[in-house]
Formats: C-alpha cells, structure tokens, sequence
RNA sequence: GCGCCCGUAGCUCAGCGGAAGAGCAGCUGCCUUCUAAGCAGUCGGUCGCAGGUUCGAAUCCUGCCGGGCGCGCCA
C-alpha cells in the first residue's frame, strides 16, 4: 500500500463515518497522510482527526478514536494509535508495504512520473545569456536548475517547451562587434566593449575565414563582425550547453520578432488594449494599470524600439503558438523584471497569475581555496561554464546547483564539489547507486536473478531497515509532483540523499547474496527485489536531474 | 527611500500550518563476509527579535534588526 492508497482508505473510513452517523462533517477532499520522521510514530500518520474536530464539535481525540477502531479493521493495517493532540498512527502489514517493490520494477523508468500537471502546456525559458560571451558561472545555475525542472514537469506530465531566447540584436551586440572589430586591427578595445581571451580568439577565426575583414570600410566590417562573430559566439554556447547535457526545443532570435514585425503588431495589440500613450515623443505601455512601479517606453523618442517592446512581442509569440504557462527563469539582478512582465500579460488582457510565472535564483559565488573568485565579464576573468566543469565535473557541477532551493544564495566551493569524500553529496548518491548495481552484478555472477512474480514474497521484507526503506521509496512520485507543482527540483536532490541512506543502512544489516556455498534463501530473493526497485529509483531520480547513475565507482 | 530573497545545531543547508531534521566538523566504536566514497553511537538549537492569527506557528500576518540583490527612453 502506498500512500497515494491509503490517503483513499482513510478518505472511505471518515465517508463511511459520515454516513452512518458516527461524525457530522463535511468530507475533505485531501486527506494529509504522512510519513513521520520517528518510527515510533507508526509506518504513516494523519492529522484528519484534527482538522475534523472543530467542525465535529467534539475533542480532537475523541474524533481520532471513532476512526482509529474503523482504519484498524481495513486489510493491510496492523495497527491504529491515537497519540499527541489527536494524530492517527498507523501501522501496515509487512507484506502490503513490500509489494511496492513488485510495482516498481513493472513501472521502470516510469515510476515517479504522473498526471499531476497532465494537460499542461508549459513554454520553459531559462539561460537566454546574450551571445556576447561564453557562458558562465550565473547562467550555469538556470542551465542546470531549469533543465531538470523541465524533466520534472516532464515527468509530472506536461507538454513541456524548453526555450533559449537570443538577444541578437541591439546594443550590447554591437559593443561585441566593434570590440571584435578593434582586436583585429590591433586597436585598443572601447571603453564599454568586451575583453577576453575569446575575443581574441573569436576575431581570429573571422579574420581567417574573411581575410578581407579588416580592411573593409568600417560599417561593412562591423555588419560582419556582427553576422558572423554571434554565429560563432552562438554555436560555441550551444556546444558548452550540450556537453553539460542541456538542450532546449526551441533557439529563438529576437531578430525574427523585428523581421517578422511582431513588435509591430504588438504594440497594436497593447493599444487596442487601451494601454499605450504617448509621452516626451516616445510610446509608453501603461504597466503601471497593473501593479508595475513605473510605466514602461515600448519606443524610444528616436524611433527605436526598447528591449522592453520585443519583450512584449516575444511573450505574444508564445501566447500564440499555444503555451498557457510562461516560465521566465532569471537571476536575482533582474528580479526588478518581475513586476513589469506581469503587468505585461495584464496590459494584453491575459491572467498574469496563471499566464506568467517569473522564477528568481539568488546568487551563485564560486569559492577556491576558502576565498570567493571575483567575476566579472568584461574584464574576462569570469567562471565559465567550462571552468566549472573541468574543476569539478559535469555531475558534480549539476548536482551543486541543483540541489538547492533557487531562494537560497549558493557558495559553491570548488574544493568540496571535487573531492571524492563524504563531504560531497553527489558522490553520496552515485555511490549508492553503485553499490545497488554491484549487488545485481555479483548476484547475476552467481546464477542468482529476480526469477519469477511468485518468487517474490513481500512479506518477508519485514526488517525495519526494510520496512523504512520501502517507505521511503513509496514517497517517490510524491515528491517529483510536488517538485513539479512547486517548480522546486532541489526536492528530487534532498529525496535521493534520503534514500541513499536508507538504503546504506539496509545495505549494512540487510545481507542479499549468499556467503560460501549458502544456499540462496526466499528472504535473499525478495531482497534482491527490493535492491533493484532502489536502484531504479536512484537511477530514475538522478535521470531527473540530469547527472549520471554509474554502476561503478 | 521602495521592492525581492535570506536569517533553523560550531559550519553548509533541508523542512514552510501539525510530534524540531540531515550532512560536515568534534568525541566513541565497526572492514577475513554483497564497494568503509559506508554504518552505529554521542555531543550540539529560546528555528534573528517583538507582537498577532490559530486547538496548534520554524512555517501565515505586521513591525523591527542583520546580510545579499535590484530599482535607466541600458541590454
């Protein structure tokens, strides 16, 4: 029984109380029914019998002893308690707990997922760096925390699109191309260009490629510094994405939406709307209708459209390709953006509540050697993507960033994520899962398998180490629901550092191979059972959040 | 000044209406048996402070205090 099951059995007990008299209330349509963290509290706990007590006239208590007698006599309970204020403490037959592991194994690497966002259509943006540099140490926390929400939502069963958006046009695009442009003739870069190694490199590689470069008149040479140094700029984060095992469905440039005049449209769009005026020459959007602290420029008094009206145009565009859920994923330094994109959806006449969903990630500081390493993009010594991943690696740098809340700032000691101790949570995780798979490995080296269905005998998982493991193993699709619904993937992380000590404690006293010339037992079988329902579920987590589940460490 | 985030064990952080947690650090133990990158035990907290709501608050509300980040016809 997990507990998706025994949330309806107690919902049918206080159903059945109803109607029979026993209690006057009104049926909730959640029940709460929890694992509690002390094991003398019972296999799970509910606190029904509290909420149900005001609303039933009668003491918390009272109410939890009218359903204790009723819950006790369902099958696969073994024991009801009252304790505390009124909590219901349940008990459950050893074999109604271990047949979960018969479930997962049939389920696969499908266990975990479910319907709990089915029919959503989720437009996902994160990362979206300008193409103006190589990706870093920032844009890395939304590669990898936006990635593994996607496979969560994924999992939790929406249409999920991920999106990279392209700012290729506009000024800072044009610092890139006269600083490129500067290199390669030798001149000193402008004072608000970009410097860099890959500056150098990337203007190399023009020169190269267009020897006539240089040597062009200046408008003409800038128009392909332009053209061509995004386009290696561009490829380059793609490639340093892919390698860290992030994709995305969709790479839109912002210079389709002004090709295609959707800026145009938009602003048509927003007046039909009765929201734009026109102020000191330039054309305002009137955010401020809807909460925003000041009204917003769509076009500058010179004629120019702001970044801020191919936002407007960019988030039409994915209204109408069919996305009711917009997430923007951006960075602390540009939470100021929160308020104007909401009233963004407003001014067109959407529900910003649901329409728009903007996530804020505090911070990322990167520690070496105890002291913090100073960023910054222009003078070019910045922590790359790249850096990170030759420092620490691909699984450690995903997982650092992963696993915890994006409200929290993250000191990422580099010292730490690249050890290969027990202080390092990722090597915690992976190691339990190695473990898992060497079990299977020697057990297959011994002629010993799963066998058949009627091999298995849940029953005999009765062990406590078994009995907490198979519960927390039950928690599972629970807690990728919830991480989905809550956009919190870092829940996934702290589930499996969980279960990986479950499983270490299980692992210590729970013996599943034969020693010698022992013969192989039932109790062995069934734990060779519950061994790989662990290792799939390790493995399905860790798949959530795209680090890699290695057989052998 | 205004807005957002954070303040929980010595350190790093989970928990965010229901019976205070993990890892590390410290101290004690456990490898002739499935990977010791592991396990067991122990030490350690007026959950920043003050009010309020609630049967019940680390969790919700208000006000303070401390720290981080923002508030352009920049991108």
């Amino acid at each position: 029984m997990d507990p998706e099951q025994l949330r309806a059995l107690v919902r049918g007990v206080v159903v059945a109380a109803v109607d029979d008299g026993a209690l006057d209330v009104e049926v909730p349509d959640v029940v709460h029914v929890e694992r509690p963290r002390n094991r003398d509290h019972g296999d799970y706990a509910t606190n029904i019998a509290m909420q149900l007590a005001r609303e039933a006239g009668r003491a918390p208590r009272e109410v939890a002893a009218i359903l204790a007698e009723r819950i006790a006599a369902m099958p696969g309970v073994a024991e009801v308690q009252v304790a505390g204020p009124g909590f219901l403490n349940l008990t459950l037959e050893p074999g109604s707990q271990g047949e979960l592991a018969a479930t997962i194994l049939a389920a696969g690497s499908a266990y975990g997922h479910s319907d709990a966002l089915a029919g959503e259509r989720i437009n996902l943006e994160f990362v979206s760096a300008n193409p103006t540099g190589p990706v870093h140490i920032g844009a890395v926390r939304w590669a990898a925390v936006g990635d593994a929400l996607g496979r969560v939502l994924t999992a939790a069963g929406a249409a999920v699109t991920r999106e990279y958006y392209f700012n290729d046009a506009g000024a800072q695009i044009e610092r890139f191309a006269r600083s490129l442009l500067a290199v390669a003739r030798g001149e000193p870069v402008p004072q608000d260009g970009y410097a860099g190694e890959y500056i150098t490199d990337i203007a190399a590689q023009i020169s190269t490629a267009h020897p006539e470069w240089a040597s062009m008149d200046q408008a003409e040479a800038l128009d392909l510094a332009q053209r061509v140094g995004v386009d290696l700029m561009f490829t380059e984060i793609r490639t340093s994405l892919h390698d860290f095992g992030v994709d995305f469905d969709v790479y839109f440039n912002e210079k389709d939406l002004h090709a295609r005049g959707e800026l145009d449209a938009a602003l048509a769009r927003l007046d039909a709307q009765g929201r734009v005026f026109t102020r000191d020459g330039a054309t305002w959007l009137r955010t401020t209708d809807f909460g925003d602290d000041k009204d917003r420029v769509l076009r500058k008094g010179d004629g120019d459209w702001t970044y801020f009206a191919a936002d407007c145009a960019y988030y039409l565009d994915k209204r109408e390709r069919g996305f009711d859920r917009c997430i923007y994923m951006l960075g602390a330094d540009h939470h100021g953006y929160v308020g104007r994109l909401k009233a963004v959806a407003a001014c067109f006449g959407d529900d910003p509540e649901r329409n728009i969903e903007v996530l804020i990630g505090q911070m990322v500081n990167v520690l070496k050697d105890g002291a913090p390493v100073r960023m910054s993009k222009r003078a070019g010594n910045v922590v790359l993507l790249a850096d990170l991943v030759e420092a620490i690696g691909v699984d450690a740098t995903r997982y650092a960033l992963a696993r915890y809340s994006t409200d929290s700032t993250i000191d990422l000691d580099l010292d730490l994520w690249a050890s290969r101790s027990n202080d390092n949570p990722v090597y915690y995780v992976q190691y339990a899962h190695a473990r898992l798979a060497s079990i299977i490995r020697n057990a297959g080296e011994l002629g010993f398998g799963l066998g058949e269905r009627g091999d298995f005998r849940p029953d005999l998982l009765s062990h406590e180490r078994e009995a907490d493991l198979l519960g927390v193993l039950a928690q599972f699709p629970e807690v990728v629901a919830r991480a989905a619904e809550l956009r919190e993937p870092h829940r996934v992380a702290r589930y499996l550092e969980e279960l990986a000590g479950d499983f270490h404690k299980f692992y210590d006293t729970c013996r599943v191979l034969p020693r010698g010339e022992e013969e192989v037992s039932d109790v062995m079988r069934s734990r060779l059972w519950l061994t790989e329902a662990t290792r799939v579920v390790l493995a399905n987590g860790l798949s959530l959040l795209g680090v890699s589940a290695p057989e052998r460490m």
